[in-house]
RNA sequence: GGGGAUAUGGUGAAAUUGGUAAACACGCUGGAUUCAAAAUCCAGUGCCGAAAGGCUUCUCGGUUCAAGUCCGAGUAUCCCUACCA
C-alpha cells in the first residue's frame, strides 16, 4: 500500500499553483469582489502557531468565496518596521534592512509551506521605500489640512528603549516590551488630529453590523464621550494673568455641593505657582516620582496641597471655595481641574475627608428624608432629588443638569460640553528603523515639509547601535540639509513614524501594490471595503481606530471616498498549550516532555514533570510547538484542519499532541480514498436519475449533498467546527459504502468529487490529490462550489419524540409533513402513551409538525 | 472601582427560531488482526443503579404543555479598563 508523505503531496500542489498563477487577480472582472484580508505579520523570522490559525482561517473563507464565484482578493505583506530589527542589530551586529529582508525571506517560505491562497504578486513590505514614500506624502497633505500638528508634550519615556511609548503601550506604568517603569519627559511631538473624528468614530460603530460586539464595545469605551459642562470659577485674586480656572464637569447638578477646587499637578497654574511656593514644588516632584512606578499604592492615596488661593461660586453670593492642587487630578483629560463635590464623588469624598472640607449634601436618595440625610464615608452618586441648592431644590437630577447647564451659560461663565476619553495621537518615535518623518526643521522658516520631488526620505544605511537613544539624531551627515525655502543651513526631523502609521493604510495598498501612486482610487473603490478582516483581538482598540481614522483622513485629502475600511470583522482566540515545569523549576518545551502511563515525564532525566495551567504559548513559558516542525512531520493540511477542528475561531484553542494525531488521522483515511479511485464515468451523474438508484446509493448521496449544504452554511457564519465535524460525517459515509457495478462506480465517483470540493478551503493539497485522482485536469482550487441536488435534501421521513408531560417517552417514524390529526392519532396509539396515560384523563396534546408531540396529561 | 464574556460528559465541543441535550472528535474500555508492537478495523462509553427505573446543561427561584435556550437573584472563572471628574 503507498504510504502518505504529506510533504510530497503537498510540494507538489503548491508549486502547481505558484506556476498556474491561479490566485492572482485582477479589478476587470465580472464577478462581484470580494476582500479578505488577514493582520499582516511582523516579520521576526519564523512563524508561530497564532499565524498558523489566522492564515489558515482567511484562507478558508477565500478559498470558499472563490468558488462561490467570488473575484477574491487575498494578499500577503510585511509589517516591516519595528523595534526588534534595532535590537537584533544590536545584538548580533546586523542591519535591520538586512535582518528583516532575511526574516521575510524565511517567513514567506514557511507561509507558503501551509499552501495559502495568496496573490503573491501583491505582496508589500512597509520598510520598501516604494511603500514608504506614499506615507510620507500623506502625512504632508494631513499637515496642510491641519490633520497633523507639532505640541510639546508630556511623554512617557522608556529608559530601556530610549523612546517614547503611547498611553496604550504603557501598562502598569512599564513599558510594554521592557517591563521597566516609564519616567515622564517632555518632547515636541507630532501629532494626528484623531479626537476631530471622535464623534463620527463613535457613532459609526453602530454600522458595523458585522464586527464583534465586545469590540465595538472597546472602542465605544476607549473614545469614552461623556457630556457635562465647562465652568469657569473666578478666582477671589488674580494669580499673574490668571483670571479664572475651567473646570470640566458631568454633575453641574451638584453644583451647589462643591466644597473645593482641584487642580492637576501639571496644571499651568501649578507651573506657575511651583516657582514661587516651594512646598508646592515639592509636592508637584512628589508627584512624579508616584506617577509612574507605585500606581496602585497611588491609587490608594489621595493627596492634595493648599494653594491658599480661592474662587467664588458661581451662585452663591460671597461663597468663596479653596483651591488644592491634588494627585488624582489628570491634566490630559477635561481642563486638568476639577470641582469637587465630596458628597456624590467617591474620591472627592476621600479628599474632603483627610483635608477636612465640608461636605454638603445636594442629592437626596428617593427613600431617604432630606432633613436627616447625610453622608458617612461613602458618597451616594445614585438618582434622586436635589436640595440644598437654592431654587434648583426638588428637581431630579436629569433636568437640575440642564437647568444648571441654562443658568451657566445664561451667566456666561461656562458652556454645555462633551469630553472624550480619546486623545490625539502622537506619531513621533525616536528611532531609526521606522519611515522618517518628511520635515526639515529651519531657523529661519520654521517647519518645512520635504517637497514632493524630494519624496521618499530614505533611511541613511551607514549607522551605528553601540550607543543608546536614535542613530538618526546621531548621524554624522544625515540630518543636515539646506533647507529647501531660503537654502540655509537645516536639519532634518530625525524622529520617525509610529509603527500603527504603516498598518492604517496597508489594506489600500494592497489594492494597488505597485502604482507609483500611493494607490489609484478607482481601484481601492472596486476593492474597498475588506469584506472579511481576521486578526487578534489584541488590536481590538488600536490599530482597528486608527485605520478607521485614516480612511476618513484620506477621504477628506481626496485619496478616496470612504468612511469604513472593514465591513466584517472577525477576531481569533489565542492557541494555548499546557506548560510543565521539570523537578528544578524550569519551564520545559513540550517536545522536552514526554508521556508514561498517564504520568509526563522529562525527556532527559525520566523524571517526573510538574504540569502547570493551559495557557497562551509563549517563548517565556516554554509552552510553544513550532509550526514548521508539525507541517515537516504531519502536513500542512493535518496543521490547518487541527487549527479548525473542535473550537470556534473566537475561541481559544488548546494546541494537543494527541489533536493533531487525531487530524492526521483523518488526512490519511482520506489519502486512502485518493488511490485508485473510480474512473471518471462517460456520463455524469444528474439529479433526475436519482430515482431509480437502490437505498444504499440513495443514502450516501443524500448524506453527501447534504454535508456539502451543511459545511457551506457553517463557513459562512465561521463555524468551522461544524464543518469538519459534518467533513467526518461525509468520509465516514464513503468508507463505508460498498459500491456495486456500474452505478455503485458513478455515484462513488460523484461522491468523491463533491468530497474534494468541500474538503478544498480546509485542507487543499489533499482536495487536490483526490480531485485530480478522479480524473480532472483543472484545480479543485478552481472549480466552483458543487451544485446540490435539492431533491436530495429532504427525506419523506421523519422521527417525531412523543412526550408526556413534557418527558421524553418514546419515539416514532413518521411520513413528513404528516397532518397534526394524524400525527396525534399515530401518537395516541403508541404503547407507551397508553401505558403511561392508563387511567388518566388527556387534557391536551401539542403537536409541533416533524419535530415533537406531547401528551398533557 | 467600572465594563464585558463564559459556565453543557473524563476532555474539546454541538443543539441556527423555546420543541428528541451531548452531533463530531479526543480520551478511555473491550474485541479482531499481529510472534509482539504500531497502524487499522469492530463494539461500548453523561451520571446513579444488578435491574426496573431515576437523575442530568454552575446554584436557587420564576414563566411555559415544553427551558441549555426566556426572566429574576446568586456563585465561579477569564478578558478588557482603570483616579476619565
Amino acid at each position: 500500500m503507498t504510504k502518505f508523505i504529506p510533504s510530497q503531496i503537498e510540494k507538489k500542489w503548491q508549486v502547481a499553483w505558484e506556476n498556474s498563477n491561479c490566485f492572482s487577480v485582477n479589478e476587470f472582472s465580472e464577478k462581484p469582489k470580494y476582500y479578505v484580508l488577514e493582520m499582516f505579520p511582523y516579520p521576526s523570522g519564523r512563524i508561530h502557531m497564532g499565524h498558523v490559525r489566522n492564515y489558515t482561517l482567511g484562507d478558508v473563507v477565500a478559498r470558499f468565496r472563490r468558488a462561490e464565484g467570488f473575484n477574491v482578493l487575498h494578499p500577503m505583506g510585511w509589517d516591516a518596521f519595528g523595534l526588534p530589527a534595532e535590537n537584533a542589530a544590536m545584538e548580533r551586529n546586523t542591519h535591520p534592512a538586512k535582518w528583516t529582508q532575511q526574516n521575510i525571506t524565511s517567513m514567506r517560505e514557511q507561509l507558503k509551506s501551509m499552501g495559502l491562497s495568496y496573490d503573491w504578486k501583491r505582496e508589500i513590505a512597509t520598510c520598501d521605500p516604494e511603500y514608504f514614500k506614499h506615507e510620507q506624502l500623506i502625512f504632508i497633505k494631513f499637515l496642510e489640512k491641519g490633520l497633523a500638528y507639532r505640541k510639546e508634550s508630556w511623554v512617557n519615556w522608556d529608559p530601556v528603549e530610549n523612546t517614547v511609548l503611547a498611553n496604550e503601550q504603557v501598562v502598569d506604568g512599564c513599558g510594554w516590551r521592557s517591563g521597566v517603569p516609564v519616567e515622564r519627559r517632555k518632547l515636541s511631538q507630532w501629532f494626528l488630529h484623531i479626537t476631530r473624528y471622535a464623534e463620527e468614530l463613535l457613532g459609526a460603530i453602530k454600522t458595523l453590523s458585522d464586527w464583534p460586539e465586545r469590540v465595538r464595545l472597546m472602542q465605544h469605551n476607549w473614545i469614552g464621550r461623556s457630556e457635562g459642562a465647562q465652568i469657569k470659577f473666578f478666582l477671589t485674586d488674580n494669580v499673574d494673568d490668571i483670571t479664572n480656572i475651567e473646570v470640566f464637569t458631568t454633575r453641574p447638578d451638584t453644583l451647589f455641593g462643591a466644597s473645593f477646587l482641584a487642580i492637576s499637578p501639571h496644571h499651568p497654574l501649578t507651573g506657575y505657582l511651583s516657582k514661587i511656593n516651594s512646598k508646592i514644588l515639592k509636592f508637584v516632584s512628589e508627584c512624579e516620582k508616584l506617577g509612574t512606578s507605585e500606581a496602585a499604592l497611588e491609587q490608594a492615596e489621595k493627596r492634595g496641597v493648599d494653594t491658599k488661593l480661592f474662587v467664588y461660586h458661581p451662585f452663591v453670593n460671597g461663597k468663596k471655595i479653596p483651591v488644592y492642587i491634588a494627585n488624582f487630578v489628570l491634566m490630559d483629560y477635561g481642563t486638568g481641574a476639577i470641582f469637587g463635590c465630596p458628597a456624590h464623588d467617591q474620591r472627592d469624598l476621600d479628599f474632603a475627608r483627610k483635608y477636612d472640607l465640608p461636605v454638603t449634601e445636594v442629592v437626596c436618595p428617593e427613600n431617604e428624608n432630606e432633613n436627616s440625610f447625610s453622608i458617612g464615608n461613602v458618597a451616594y452618586t445614585g438618582p434622586g432629588k436635589i436640595i440644598n441648592s437654592g431654587n434648583w431644590n426638588g428637581l431630579d437630577i436629569e433636568t437640575a443638569r440642564e437647568v444648571a447647564i441654562n443658568a451657566i451659560e445664561t451667566g456666561n461663565f461656562g458652556t454645555k460640553k462633551v469630553s472624550y476619553r480619546l486623545r490625539d495621537w502622537g506619531v513621533s518615535r525616536q528611532r531609526y528603523w521606522g519611515c522618517p518623518i518628511p520635515i526639515i526643521h529651519c531657523s529661519n522658516c520654521g517647519i518645512v515639509p520635504v517637497p514632493e520631488e524630494d519624496l521618499p526620505v530614505k533611511l541613511p544605511e551607514d549607522v551605528q547601535f553601540n550607543t543608546p537613544g536614535n542613530p538618526l539624531d546621531m548621524h554624522p551627515k544625515w540630518k543636515y540639509i539646506a533647507c529647501p525655502n531660503c537654502g540655509l543651513n537645516a536639519e532634518r526631523e530625525t524622529d520617525t513614524f509610529d509603527t500603527f502609521f504603516e498598518s492604517s493604510w496597508y489594506f489600500l495598498r494592497f489594492t494597488d501594490p505597485n502604482s507609483n501612486i500611493a494607490f489609484d482610487p478607482k481601484k481601492a473603490f472596486y476593492w474597498m471595503p475588506v469584506d472579511q478582516y481576521i486578526g487578534g483581538v489584541e488590536h481590538a482598540v488600536l490599530h482597528l481606530l486608527y485605520s478607521r481614522f485614516f480612511t476618513r483622513a484620506l477621504s477628506d485629502i481626496g485619496y478616496l471616498k470612504l468612511k469604513e475600511p472593514f465591513s466584517g470583522l472577525m477576531t481569533q482566540g489565542m492557541v494555548c498549550h499546557q506548560s510543565y515545569k521539570s523537578q528544578d523549576n524550569q519551564w520545559l518545551f513540550p517536545n522536552e516532555v514526554s508521556k508514561k502511563g498517564g504520568e509526563f515525564v522529562s525527556v532527559n532525566d525520566n523524571l517526573p514533570v510538574k504540569v502547570g495551567r493551559v495557557e497562551k504559548m509563549s517563548k517565556s513559558k516554554k509552552n510553544v510547538v513550532d509550526p514548521e516542525e508539525i507541517i515537516k512531520s504531519f502536513g500542512a493540511d493535518t496543521a490547518r484542519l487541527f487549527m479548525l477542528s473542535d473550537s470556534p475561531p473566537d475561541r481559544d484553542l488548546e494546541w494537543t499532541e494527541a489533536g493533531v494525531e487525531g487530524s492526521f488521522r483523518f488526512i490519511n483515511k482520506i489519502f486512502k480514498l485518493t488511490i485508485n479511485p473510480p474512473l471518471k464515468p462517460k456520463h455524469k451523474l444528474n439529479r433526475n436519475e436519482i430515482k431509480d438508484l437502490s437505498p444504499e446509493n440513495l443514502d450516501l448521496l443524500r448524506t453527501s449533498h447534504r454535508s456539502v449544504q451543511i459545511i457551506g452554511d457553517n463557513i459562512k457564519r465561521f463555524s468551522f467546527n461544524k464543518c469538519v465535524a459534518q467533513l467526518h460525517i461525509f468520509v465516514n459515509a464513503i468508507t463505508s459504502f460498498t459500491h456495486e457495478g456500474e452505478v455503485g462506480e458513478r455515484v462513488k465517483h460523484h461522491v468523491l468529487e463533491l468530497l474534494a470540493q468541500a474538503l478544498s478551503p480546509f485542507t487543499p493539497h489533499i482536495a487536490e490529490e483526490l480531485w485530480s485522482n478522479l480524473g480532472n485536469s483543472e484545480f479543485v482550487s478552481s472549480s466552483p462550489w458543487p451544485d446540490i441536488f435539492e431533491n436530495l435534501l429532504i427525506d419523506d421521513t421523519v422521527e417525531i419524540a412523543i412526550q408526556i408531560n413534557g418527558k421524553v417517552r418514546a419515539k416514532l417514524r413518521l411520513p413528513l409533513d404528516l397532518p397534526k390529526e394524524e400525527a396525534e392519532a399515530a401518537a395516541l396509539s403508541c404503547k407507551e402513551v397508553k401505558k403511561y396515560m392508563s387511567g388518566k384523563e388527556i387534557k391536551r396534546i401539542i403537536v409541533v409538525p416533524n419535530r415533537i408531540i406531547n401528551v398533557v396529561g
